[in-house]
DNA sequence: GACTATGGACAGTAGAGCTATCCGTACCGG
DNA sequence: CCGGTACGGATAGCTCTACTGTCCATAGTC
């Protein structure tokens, strides 16, 4: 198909397909001769992934790029590609430039709840930064009543993510797993969120007895 | 104190300082003249929950805004208050427009988890669009992996909600307790995904057999 | 052969989030 | 009380992101 098809079909316009294939987020289309190219099936699934990271999963087009990248390189082990998403995730703190006081505890707290449970992580991973950097700021906010639910969020996680690893263990298709396991990750978190939201509507309504000002249906 | 102690004193320079104001993120000084202001802990508290929405929680600084105008209403029940800041977590997925196919089956699909849990949420909460979005663009782009998490997700998180509900029960002055509230659902989302991204590499690592490349220490 | 679509290059745009400048007044040390 | 710095308020400007529009020469289409 060109171009006028895929922007069809995807909803997206033809000004941005030719926005992302500059920014190296979609291949360019198979020549069919120097100056036009035809477009396939997998143009069309790689054009839906990068608007529903962009969308939905709220990268930008940078993060996404990167993502897609590590998608993309089959010498990378599956859970390094993942990990590529993680310092895509929803704003990181600031790196630790001079680890102040709250940095520094924040950052024994999280060592001694890792060590607990035994998690083998490491420190290479945003993701732990990204951690620290939120207790920290936490702290610096005043009571450790989010450091305290620590235990909880690592509890509750370990649990998501066995059972999340387990679903990805049960394939064949390396590419298409990766991809499964990327939408999954980013998108899961706004999922998560939402969820968690939900949850705690409804806790609350029963804990704390504040009604609903519309029941759904 | 005047301006710029608050500055030095919260690391936001006067430029920004002028423009929270300007942008009613941030209350005025109290006049001790008519164009000079002091300003308190409270504001420089304030200043400092602004950064840590907007850096570590990732919300523009309109959502920001909402939700503080929302912590400032006395008259809003407190998981109201709570439900303001669920509209500004990253990237809500298109309003229902024309609720197309995958759309209707992602919001039955909710709709049967949450009543299958008893849950009681409004339609109004924002959250739930958020998360028939999420499921929906799942299911458009092709298998319902994602979508088979939900359950595990929603017992997760009612269990999260559940801790995080009953913490906030046992307390007194409503003011502070609605700022730790907001500040916890918003940085918790960030401290959420960070570890369940921790949790995931532990996981791969000992399902998948894949070594970290570099191990903490 | 007229007409529309295309690839490619590049300039332009809109919005977000600051940042800089200016002005007239206020405070502060000497 | 005088010079220097700080302040508040208003407005203009800047940087970055994510597009969007225009142009041109070539390709495909009826």
């Amino acid at each position: 198909m060109r171009v006028g098809e895929l922007s069809r079909r995807s909803g997206v316009s033809v000004a941005s397909i030719k926005y992302y294939l500059r920014e190296g987020l979609l291949p360019a289309g198979e020549r069919t001769s120097p100056n036009q190219a035809s477009y396939d099936d997998g143009h069309l699934r790689r054009l839906r992934m990068i608007r529903a990271l962009i969308d939905v999963g709220g990268l930008s087009v940078v993060a996404t790029r990167d993502v897609l990248a590590a998608v993309d390189d089959p010498d990378l082990p599956l859970f390094e590609a993942l990990g590529r998403a993680s310092g895509t995730t929803t704003a990181a703190p600031v790196p630790p430039e001079e680890p102040d006081e709250a940095w520094t505890a924040a950052a024994r707290m999280l060592a001694e709840h890792v060590d607990e449970r035994g998690w083998q992580v490491s420190a290479e991973n945003p993701a732990w930064h990204s951690a620290v950097g939120v207790l920290a700021t936490y702290l610096r906010l005043g009571d450790g009543d989010l450091a305290r639910q620590l235990g909880l969020y690592m509890r509750t996680m370990e649990e998501v993510a066995e059972r999340e690893v387990a679903a990805v263990v049960e394939r064949g298709d390396r590419a298409r797993t990766v991809e499964g396991v990327v939408v999954g990750t980013v998108l899961g978190d706004t999922l998560i969120a939402a969820v968690r939201r939900l949850a705690q509507q409804d806790r609350s309504l029963r804990l704390l007895g504040e009604a609903p000002t519309h029941p759904r249906g």
